[in-house]
DNA sequence: ATTTGTTGTGTAAACGCTTTCATAACAGGG
DNA sequence: CCCTGTTATGAAAGCGTTTACACAACAAAT
């Protein structure tokens, strides 16, 4: 393929010269301009984006923003998925020569910075679109729809699709999601998953809503076990499914004879209870959004795009 | 960031070592592996993606996996889709250094290809773990459950989502969606976003089903307008809006003044027949597929995704 | 006429890796 | 003891860009 020496050599200028048209950046004359665009149409050319981004030597600022209550969690073990997360962008933000800086949502200036990663599903549209003006935006997991805004998430809704698959195809029925709030993108994602794996398996869903914010889990509980026989219990994350655990062993239940029980995000808690989960690939997904802010910043285009990143099932002694 | 120079002066060897140790390839002893891997784990040493690329001068074989059917379309317009999306893979082959070849789904042999481009929805799972055997594989305007094979598709729920929305706030409220099979994973998810949004708007879905290959639209194109009143009719795609179109148009309807008709594709014809629709970026989605399977092919890791490209609502005459 | 600033262009040095080639040490076979 | 093959390592040449720096031409200001 045409590099920019065939370029240079076919417009008669230095590579110099190409570079700087392609980039628009420097001074070049209105002619040489012509010459070069006429040159890169005739070969197809097109920049090689590994040796962009080696060779780029630009230094960007961008904001990692987090809303007051994942502060909060950060501190304390459960906030440990969005410290994975930060934790791998920091890792690579040398290496995509980013000077990081941590901001509180909505209460400080965006002004400065080139670029934002949104962490959590705190974020309104408002919101989002705010930072928006001043620089380019990834949301890391979390998802407003129709909004364009690039995002990185987890693929619940193909996570939790292939554990229930998993379960009917070795012959289990009675199986029940105990769900967060539905206008939480990422409940609503697992919550598909669970009910179309249902349907196309001819089962009926079952399912109950539990604010794991607000509530005691008792009362759903209780009518989720009274009301019919419950073999696995699906839960739309870890915290709820460690509530529910540990409330059924304190009824007598036997984990994971009497019912199976289980989890999603994989957090540290759910290794020390033994909870079968669905693990996220927290890493992974700091990682692959501060590569895509990248690409934004350097930005020569691309289309913005929703990234659903894969579940592991991770078997533990929750579940048969 | 450490780069390879760092960890090879701590580990007191060449870099040319280190790269040998990092990619397991030639010959070195057991020892200096441990020293090398020791001043990798002491620096948090991360190899550069870009630089790696840019130096290694490996030549992939890839295929580009059709089907019989993606064969035949290809020929006639209505292949437009996938001619674009191939088109930007032939663009971009030999700066990822792939040597590409076309094979023709299930009766072809796999043998001899790093890699494999599995474009359009016509692939089973079966079919796709049968390439995974033999090489990466990416599944391109395609998705399977539970796979957990990389893939670019579409935002079909994202798309029709945002439609829906826009309907509804310029006062819309007579809003229908006429889908092909669901079994299909590009009309299920487009469905999903406008029941989702219908629902969010709190009016309520009506949907019909017609089966775009084995069917006449005029009986459901009747039943739907004898039901009731229709301002506007989001298809599953353009295909089925040109038909649609077609027909109201015979019946006197007025377009879009009696009704707003809505593709997704923009395949040629849409715009001829000025349909309004949701553009899908084909050339976007090959080219971010060859992508993605070349970092498979180069693969230092990487978790799976499946990667939804925005779709841009282009307005046209036959809506309002 | 000299200085200073603006505009346009080219040369060459990075960027951080992979890979080819050269070299050396050492084994075993003749 | 020489030859050959195997194992282990390093030096250096790229890969395709961006960019710092040098230089030249010319205009405007002194």
């Amino acid at each position: 393929m045409a590099s920019i020496d065939d370029v240079a050599r076919l417009a008669g200028v230095s590579i110099a010269t190409v570079s700087r048209v392609l980039n628009n950046r420097g001074y070049v004359s209105e002619k040489t301009k012509l010459k070069v665009w006429k040159a890169v149409r005739e070969l197809g050319y097109k920049p090689q984006k590994s040796a962009r981004t080696l060779a780029s030597r630009r230094l960007f600022k961008v904001a990692l923003v987090i809303s007051d209550r994942i502060k909060k969690l950060l501190k304390n073990e459960t906030g440990n998925f969005y410290a994975i997360v930060l934790q791998a962008i920091k890792d690579v933000e040398s290496s995509f020569r980013f000077s990081t800086a941590p901001l509180i949502l909505e209460s400080s200036d965006p002004k400065g910075f080139d670029g934002f990663l949104l962490i959590g599903s705190d974020a309104t549209a408002e919101q989002v679109m705010f930072y928006r003006k001043y620089g380019k935006v990834v949301l890391v997991d979390h998802y407003i729809d129709g909004l364009g805004i690039d995002c990185v998430v987890s693929d619940g809704y193909d996570g939790v699709y292939k554990v229930v698959q998993d379960f009917v195809q070795r012959g289990f029925e009675n199986i029940v999601h105990l769900h967060g709030p539905l206008r939480f993108y990422g409940f609503k994602d697992r919550y598909r998953g669970y009910t179309e794996a249902m349907q196309r398996n001819g089962l009926l869903p079952v399912c109950y809503e539990y604010d794991d914010l607000h509530e005691e889990i008792t009362p759903v509980l209780k009518k989720i076990f009274r009301d019919k026989k419950v073999q696995v219990l699906i839960c739309s994350n870890d915290i709820i499914a460690i509530r529910a655990l540990k409330e059924l062993k304190s009824w007598g239940y036997r984990i994971p004879e009497d019912v199976s029980v289980i989890g999603f995000d994989d957090i540290p808690q759910a290794e020390r209870e033994s909870l079968s989960t669905l693990r996220v690939q927290k890493y992974e997904m700091g990682l692959i959004a501060a590569e895509r802010l990248y690409e934004l910043l350097i930005g020569h285009g691309h289309h913005p795009y929703r990234m659903c990143l894969y579940t592991d099932f991770v078997k533990r002694s929750s579940s048969l």
